[in-house]
DNA sequence: TACCTTTACCGAAACGTTTCGGATCGTGCC
DNA sequence: GGCACGATCCGAAACGTTTCGGTAAAGGTA
């Protein structure tokens, strides 16, 4: 293995000087750099790591701990965003380690040992919670990291989200203006920050047509057909007003509410009018519900491109303000669409 | 951060004692020892990782090299063996890197990378190709690897795999057992070692029933049920002897079979018998098929422990006859079982 | 007493890089 | 001629650990 003791040798050179020519430093002959990348890739050098990470201090390693290994149900989305972030990372030329935590010790406690061995420069960290342990802990430890969404409280941190608070507020607007007066969420998991961000969205848009808040119109759970379709039926069977306008937290449920209502002998958008936010996975879309919907829709997998760009430009030092991005999301209004009369239903892969 | 320096300082012994105590070297005397734990807890000392690798010359990392970002119908898998082997390795202590290769570069020039910036002690293999570079690449480059699966020659590396001559072998005898003549056999991906192997037993069971073994009855492609839908309509709209028996290469493909099956108004178990192997993916079970079929069944996710263990046991240095194995694998033989009446299709989502 | 072995310890080198502080040399300016 | 200055370069220290070779004291043996 050539070291840099090994190119300096061969070219005549101090070993500082072969270092400064490679990291392309201020002090040093553009003549002499041009002989130095050249000897370098003569001699096939690849700098060693570990001791550049001793010197430096800085591991060049991002990461992600994940709480549990994930659920089958979450099997979409662990895919696209390891697969994501890995390969933005590779192409940015940092490595991407996963860990997954031991079920055994907290979450917190492998950030620490990680942090505390300097294994990891900085941490993405996804799905935070209204008030987050890791994020409250990671910043008073002064270490970098992205987060994939917000807290509630204003983020002095570098993140990358979507309006979720527009979401929820544009879906129940539209049924608003459809004339619809009882309607009804099925959000996401309660403690997870975007799904409270909805709930404000969804208030906000009920208040400002003067329509009353019921909170058990507001209903929180997995991100599955299952849930969407139990949830549903337990709304419909509830006594007092029923909902005529359902907004749905993501494409999973708003397939179990369909489930729902037609075992229950309802039509939509006859009886009741469903609208969902679309994540864009590639398990549930619009071609796989009955009917056309209105979607706000936001692809996910378009995160991991700005969330891996900031977590770099972070450890480069970059300001707050260039690594804080709220995504833009698009409005679908399907509500004149009539439903097609033939099955559009995809195949689960692609074609041979 | 505490030091070796700073602990050493502390107890008033050397630097040496201090890193042989922790690391329970034999010339250090049991009280000295018990008092450095001591203090290294109480001083909260981490040692730091990238020095203890510098002069080790080993990262502690494991990898796997990813070719691409994995497709949609991959993300069971994927999720599987990312989600488990990452557990795994965290519970052994070990970080696990997953590197996916930028579509630019070659997949053999990013091991070659990993391996010349020392990043990596040894790699996780998947998804063997009968002759595969990689392995081949790994093996003359004298770094550990486990591979998950075997090539097609005799293997001098450590692996984890299941018997899969047997697997086309036990499941075409079957059919043969149960009278068929005409036997197709719907594989997976042709260059896939797994793939050949099952043929390898498929010809064998065949050879050994006297039956003639048709090249145009043997077909590869991707695992998706959509292929296997296309491929059996193929077959069944070929000229001259029309299949009976017709061996899955895994449940998706079982799946669209039976679409297809359906489709051409062919019964099951009627006109057509059809086997599989059970990888036990969540996604397509026994219960998602409209007759339960007979199988041979070996869980994907038994493999990330042993594929975890050898890999750590072969860094260890570990001799060779020690982290190779072949796992087991049942045969469920669900010939006389009736067709259920009831659908019992699942929910895609645990429940809530 | 002289010698050897065992036990418990230590100093210093080594791993391969980055970087601090300084050295050298030619050039232009007064 | 003297001086300052920019452009190049270099030696040596530093990062924190492991490990090689050696040493001193204690105990056993002849």
């Amino acid at each position: 293995m050539t070291t840099l003791k090994d190119l300096s040798r061969h070219l005549g050179l101090s070993v500082t000087q072969v270092s400064r020519a490679l990291n392309d430093h201020s002090d040093v002959s553009p003549q002499t750099k041009e002989r130095v990348q050249l000897a370098a890739k003569e001699l096939n050098y690849q700098p060693n790591i570990m001791a550049r990470r001793l010197v430096t201090g800085r591991s060049g390693i991002v990461g992600l701990v994940y709480p549990s290994i994930p659920e089958p149900s979450d099997s979409w989305y662990f895919t696209q965003f390891v697969g994501g972030l890995s390969a933005h990372f590779s192409r940015l030329g940092r490595q991407f380690m996963l860990h997954i935590a031991d079920q055994e010790r907290d979450e917190i406690g492998t950030y620490d040992r990680l942090i505390r061995s300097r294994s990891i420069d900085g941490f993405i960290v996804v799905i935070p919670e209204v008030a987050d342990a890791r994020v409250n802990f990671l910043r008073d430890n002064n270490v970098p990291f992205v987060l994939h969404g917000q807290t509630m409280d204003v983020p002095d941190y570098p993140f990358f989200d979507i309006d979720n608070v527009a979401v929820g507020y544009e879906l129940t607007r539209h049924l608003v203006q459809q004339g619809h007066k009882d309607i009804a969420i099925l959000n996401g998991p309660e403690k997870a920050s975007y799904v409270q961000r909805r709930f404000v969205g969804y208030r906000r848009a009920l208040a400002e047509a003067g329509l009353r808040h019921r909170p058990e119109f507001e209903t929180s759970g997995e991100m599955t057909s299952s849930v969407g379709l139990l949830e549903t039926i337990r709304l419909f069977q509830m006594e007092g007003r029923r909902p005529t306008g359902l907004v749905a937290g993501n494409m999973r449920i708003a397939k179990g509410i369909f489930e729902a209502l037609a075992a229950m002998g309802l039509s939509v958008p006859g009886d009741v009018t469903v609208v969902a936010h679309d994540d864009m996975l590639p398990d549930v879309g619009i071609g796989n519900l009955p009917v056309p919907i209105t979607t706000t829709e936001s692809a996910l997998h378009e995160s991991w491109g700005p969330l891996a760009r900031f977590l770099d430009a972070t450890l480069e030092g970059a300001p707050l303000d260039q690594v804080q991005e709220i995504g833009k999301h698009r409005f679908k209004d399907r509500s004149t669409l009539k439903p097609l009369s033939i099955d559009t239903k995809m195949p689960e892969g692609r074609p041979a």
